[in-house]
DNA sequence: ATGAAAGCGCTAACAT
DNA sequence: ATGTTAGCGCTTTCAT
């Protein structure tokens, strides 16, 4: 292609192929106003017959000016995130801002080695998953003047602003549909993941709801590892082998919740009348199962959307349109295997 | 935190925090192994107290050198990429690269945007999916002296690099094994995205290997959006209604495949007798089903890391490993939908 | 509307 | 083992 084959083209390049000085191409470039029509025209010419990309890394330096945004979340093989990044995405596509993920896999350790890594490009805002952080990760991520937006969980003090929705109230109010449709015998089946927080805060408010109406659960199976739907399908049919008189489960994902209901069709379970059903997320991927599951929508295209929002805000340098803490109100959706 | 609430810390702050020149601050923060245990440790110490994180930013304009690996895919929100990534990461992990991902949603107008993005940065390395881009895609690469590993595909032309199957050939594979199956008289059900090269090659392969057998398919519906589960188990029906007879079904994706598959459940159509069903990909997500799907491994992880390890390697030095094309060979798995 | 000079925060290369 | 100097490729600021 050029003659330079060992090394990028820069300014000075285009500076010279076009007879102008490098700093009316970087204006040119930069699309600023203040350039005749007549040298913007070769100026861009020059810069696209030599293939000319400008050097960010330059650029940021210079400006002391980073159009990235960190995404820090905990995982990217379920549902859920990928929903959550699309919602981010749906505000940044039309910013200056670049989202730039990193996933820590749940532990604490790797959350910061990530945020750190992040923080060394540094990055004009933070949205990252969860409340819970290491005290290393909390220094970071206080001692840091971008916007930091912590998402998914509102049950906890943000260290700058939080949107997302309480899961103790998600578990509560699942409790409390499944009481007033007049289920006693009730298990939980879940992750054995002590550092999804937002799972356990489910748990906890599920708990918590039943103990109000003096019911404990019945009997609880938890899992980890492997393909979720298998799991659900295994961990069902184990729960009902020990304790058979069960007459609800709740799972704490959609997906474990969709082995669990093909399972019991399975084997000719009436559902929801012999036994309800609910999971947790209202993953749209399971719409057109044999029955609609009941979930709880937990709003991460809206989550996402919103954290962007509040960043993007920050960095146009207007006032915020949100509160400190934006808390969202996630649906009860019945479906099939709840009887009402 | 500290007494410089508006800039971030610089070198120069830890140098004469502790008292030892920038240069040597530097070396301690790289674990450069030239220096005295002593000077180590105070300047850590240094370092830590006042929460200094280095800027990449400045250190990759000085050393010219970027540690990013730019990952470009049409998309984050079926399963198949996310699995990808998950191969890259594993072995880009052990480097000291980074990935960034870069989504084009099957568009070659935001592949080229993002393309151009990704190179301001001038990253280390590029893996990108697909061996259709744009000219002017095409031209970015081709003009760039970094590695770039074209993904998922090896039906065509790589500009640097390839790594993975011949959709053609896992087309013909599928076509192949139906037809010794017994099976005549069989519908394509698909989604409606000339965009998705891949699809129409495994479809294209599939035909032809079809028609060496004086077969044509008798049928076929595409879909384009919704929830693929519920979208497949609609599209069964329908093709199902207008031509009757079909005795296989082939859907362009499991997870269609797996809505079909249920829907035929519930009408107790005998599969794989009455009818026999295959998908493509071989989602882990999806086992756990009633009956498990034939399917054709689409070598996610593995495309990942090997692409990942061409790219280290190139960056590290050291001399290829891999061959300018790497074949992968999809395992065709008859599961319980495919009678042999 | 255009240009010249200075410097962003680091690291390579060369002292010592 | 440690320090000094000179950039990396841009943009900011200040001239013209």
């Amino acid at each position: 292609m050029s003659r330079f084959e060992n090394r990028t083209l820069t300014l000075r390049d285009v500076s010279e192929a076009s007879g102008v000085s490098e700093m009316t191409v970087s204006r040119v470039l930069r699309g600023r106003g203040d350039v005749s029509q007549a040298t913007r025209e070769k100026v861009l010419q020059a810069a696209k017959s030599l293939g000319y990309v400008p050097n960010k890394i330059a650029g940021a330096l210079a400006s002391q000016r980073v159009n990235l945004v960190a995404v820090i979340i905990p995982s990217m093989s379920n549902m859920v995130f990928p929903e959550v990044l699309t919602g981010v995405n749906s505000v940044l596509e039309n910013t200056e801002l670049q989202p730039v993920v990193g996933v820590t896999d749940y532990l604490p350790e790797k959350e910061e080695k990530v945020l750190y890594q992040m923080l060394s490009w540094r990055p004009s805002g933070i949205i990252i998953a969860g409340l819970e952080h290491s005290d290393a990760s909390k220094a970071m991520l206080k001692s840091t003047n971008i916007p930091v937006v912590e998402i998914m969980d509102i049950d906890g003090e943000p260290i700058d602003s939080a949107v997302g929705i309480s899961h103790q109230r998600a578990g509560r109010h699942m409790a409390q549909a499944i009481l007033e449709a007049g289920y006693r015998k009730i298990g939980f089946l879940g992750t054995k993941m002590p550092l999804d927080h937002r799972a356990s805060k489910r748990f906890d408010g599920f708990k918590e709801a039943l103990s109000k109406a003096d019911i404990k659960i019945l009997d609880h199976e938890f899992y980890s590892g492997g393909s979720a739907l298998a799991k659900g399908a295994q961990m069902t049919q184990e729960i009902l082998k020990r304790t058979p008189d069960l007459d609800f489960l709740y799972y704490s994902n959609d997906m474990i919740g969709a082995g669990g209901l093909l399972s019991l069709l399975e084997i000719k379970k009436s559902i929801p009348r012999e036994i309800g059903l609910a999971g947790f997320n209202g993953v749209e991927l399971l719409e057109g199962l044999p029955l609609k599951l009941a979930t709880m929508d937990a709003c991460r295209f809206e989550i996402g959307k919103i954290a962007a929002e509040i960043i993007s805000n920050r960095v146009a340098g207007k006032k915020d349109t949100y509160d400190r803490i934006t808390a969202l109100k996630p649906k009860l959706d019945l479906g099939d295997t709840l009887k009402t």
